[in-house]
DNA sequence: TTGTAGGCGTTATCAT
DNA sequence: ATGATAACGCCTACAA
C-alpha cells in the first residue's frame, strides 16, 4: 500500500488533513506546504499549483488552534454582555461582530447575566482561551473587569463605560447631550412636572442620563424634585413599578423620560392599565431607539443611539489596540431625539 | 539569579506562565506540574498544594488553545443565527449559551444574515477553528450546511428545522400543533374569514404552520383562500405590507393568524394605520410569546414558544452527540397556545 | 511518586 | 526553491 493510498484509501481516519498529509501525497515536505498554502512567492509556481490542488481534494482547513499556538495570536476576541435579550445589546453584537468577521476575528460571546460567579467564569475561560481582545457592553463595570485586565495583559473596549487605562478603550454614546435633549423637548412642548426613570443606582449611563435631565431642568428654572426621579433596572418590568409609583404621586407628571425603551414599554403599559392616553394624558420619552420603538403604540419618542454602528467602533478600536497603537480618548458619539408620537403639550388642566 | 528570580524578578516578560515557570519554581517536572494541576491523585499531596499556590501566585491559566491541540478537543461549539437582531434567536441563543457553559464550553457567535458569503465563511472560520459542535437557528437551512457537515465530521443540532442524519440532531418546536391551536381559537370565537401571514416561502416552519393552519380550517368546514394566505419575512415590515395587502381585499379577513410575533407587531401597526381597532374590529394572533407580546398594545395572544429552554435542550443534545452518543429522534417540543387581548369574536356585522 | 520523551499541527529559522 | 529542525504549551505513555 503506497502512502498515499494509506490516507484516501482508508478514508479520513484520523481526522482533519494536515499539511503532513499534503506533503506525503505531493512528495515534498510540510514546510513547503506551508508556504505554498500561504503563496509564499518563495515556492514554485508549479508546485504551489499541485499542493493547493491536493489540498483542495483533501478539503484541508488549516487548523487554527495550532496555528495558535506558535503565533500566540488566536485571532479570536470575547465579548461580554450582561444579557442579549436586551435588544440594544443585540444590537450591538451585531456591529461588533460584523467588524470582527471583516477582518478574520471570530467571536465568543458570553452572556454576564449581572451573576458574579458567570463573570468570573467568562473571565477564566477568556483567558484560559486565550483571546486577542475583549469588548465588554454591560452597565456596571467591576473591579472585576479590571483585575482581568492585568491578568491577561489583554486590550479591553467598554461600551457605555468609562474607565480609562492604557490598555482600556471605550466607545459612549454623549448621555448628557442626549438626555438633555429628551428633556428640554418635554420642557419646550410646555411640560413642567417631569419625571426621570432611571436604571439601577450607580451605574455611570444612568448617572449620565439623569445629569442631562437635571441640566435641562435647572435651565428652564425648573425644579429637580426627589418625588419625581425613580429608578428601573432597563427591563419593561421595572418600567411599570416605577411607573406606578409615579402614578401614585397626590401630583403625578405629566412627562416621563426613562433611561431607555425597555422602561419605556413598561411605562407605556402601566400608563395604559392606569387608563391614562399617551401622550394626551401622558408623555413618555425612552432612550436608544430600539426597532420596536417604531412599533409600539403609540409609537415611541426616543433618543436614538446608533447601537450597531458602535459595535463596529468598539470592534475597530479593538483592532487597533490590539496592533499595538495606544488607545487615546474615549470615543463620544452623539446622540440623536427621534420625536414621533409619545410626546405632546400637557393638557391644560394639569399646569 | 536564582531560577525563580528569572521570572518572578524579570516579570511576565513572555506572555502568561506555562507548567515549565511553574516546574522551574517549584523545582519538579513539568509532567508532575501538569498532573498535579489537574489533582492526579498520582502525585504527592504537598507537592500538589505546593504547585497549586504557584499556579495561583503566578495567575497561572492553562493554555485551552495548547491543550485542544494535544487533546483534539476544543471545548467550544459554534452557533449560526440568521441574525441576533430577532428576540426569538437571542432568546434561544442564552438558553444555549447557559447550557454550554453550565459544561465547559464556550461558544463561537455567528451571524449569518442570510447572507450566502458569510455562511460560508462562517463554515471555514467553525471548520478552522476546530469546533466541537454546531448549533443552527436558522430558519433556512441551506445545502451548504450539509455539506459542511460531511467536512466537519461534527455533529450538529438544528432548532426547528429538521434535516435527518447520523450527526445531524433537530430540536424543533411542534409547529402543527401550535398553530392548530390557533387558528382553532379563531374559529372557535366565530371567525369565518382567517388570514395566514407566512414567512417567505419553502421554509419548514412556515411550511407546517400553514398546514396546522389549514387543517384547522378544514376540520371546521372553512375553506382555505389563497386571498387570504400572505408572506412576510419574520420582520415587522415584512408584516406591514402584508396586512396592507390584506386589507385591500374587498372582503377583508376578521382574524388574522401571524408566522411570528415579529410579523404580528407589523400587522398591528398597519391595522391601526388603518384606523382599525384590535380585537374590535379584527383578532390577530402571534407566534414565539417573545417578551414584547406581553407589552403590545392590545397585549398579543400568541403561541408560546419555549426558547431559552429549546437553546437548552439543544445543547444538551449537542453534547450527548459529542460524547459519541447516537442522535435518536428529532425532540418536538409542545406548543401552548396564549390568549391574551388581541383576539375577540368578530363583529356581527362582518359575518 | 516522579521524570523522560515524544507528539498534536502549525510557523519560523536555519541550512542546503 | 526546498528541506531539516526546532519551537509553541500541553498531555500521556513509558521508564525509573
Amino acid at each position: 500500500m503506497s502512502l498515499s493510498e494509506k490516507r484516501s484509501g482508508a478514508g479520513q481516519l484520523h481526522g482533519p488533513a494536515s499539511i503532513k498529509d499534503i506533503a506525503r501525497l505531493a512528495g515534498v515536505s510540510h514546510s513547503t506546504v506551508s508556504r505554498a498554502l500561504r503563496n509564499s512567492p518563495l515556492v514554485n509556481p508549479t508546485t504551489t499549483r499541485e499542493i493547493q490542488g491536493i489540498a483542495r481534494d483533501l478539503g484541508y482547513q488549516p487548523s487554527a488552534v495550532a496555528r495558535g499556538l506558535v503565533t500566540r495570536k488566536t485571532r479570536t476576541i470575547g465579548v461580554v454582555v450582561t444579557t442579549i435579550a436586551d435588544p440594544f445589546v443585540s444590537a450591538v453584537v451585531i456591529g461588533i461582530e460584523l467588524a470582527a468577521n471583516d477582518n478574520g476575528y471570530s467571536v465568543f460571546l458570553a452572556n454576564s447575566n449581572a451573576d458574579p460567579a458567570r463573570e468570573t467564569n467568562v473571565v477564566h475561560s477568556f483567558a484560559e482561551r486565550r483571546v486577542d481582545g475583549i469588548v465588554v457592553t454591560s452597565s456596571r463595570v467591576g473591579a472585576l473587569y479590571t483585575s482581568l485586565l492585568s491578568q491577561m495583559q489583554v486590550p479591553i473596549v467598554l461600551i457605555n463605560n468609562q474607565h480609562p487605562g492604557q490598555f482600556v478603550h471605550s466607545v459612549m454614546i454623549d448621555n448628557i447631550q442626549g438626555s438633555r435633549q429628551a428633556a428640554s423637548h418635554l420642557v419646550y412642548l410646555g411640560h413642567r412636572r417631569i419625571a426621570y426613570i432611571g436604571d439601577q443606582y450607580g451605574h455611570q449611563s444612568d448617572t449620565e442620563r439623569f445629569e442631562g435631565y437635571r441640566e435641562a431642568l435647572e435651565k428652564a428654572g425648573l425644579p429637580v424634585l426627589a418625588e419625581l426621579v425613580a429608578h428601573g433596572d432597563s427591563t419593561p418590568e421595572g418600567g411599570i413599578v416605577a411607573m406606578d409609583k409615579l402614578l401614585a404621586l397626590a401630583d403625578p407628571p405629566t412627562a416621563v423620560f426613562c433611561y431607555n425603551d425597555m422602561t419605556a414599554l413598561g411605562v407605556l403599559r402601566s400608563a395604559h392599565v392606569h387608563g391614562l392616553r399617551v401622550p394626551e394624558d401622558i408623555s413618555v420619552i425612552g432612550f436608544d431607539d430600539l426597532f420596536l420603538a417604531s412599533y409600539t403604540q403609540p409609537q415611541l419618542t426616543t433618543v436614538r443611539q446608533p447601537m450597531q454602528r458602535m459595535g463596529r467602533m468598539a470592534m475597530e478600536s479593538l483592532l487597533k489596540l490590539m496592533s499595538g497603537q495606544p488607545s487615546g480618548e474615549p470615543v463620544k458619539v452623539p446622540a440623536e431625539l427621534i420625536v414621533r408620537e409619545s410626546t405632546a403639550p400637557p393638557r391644560p388642566d394639569t399646569l
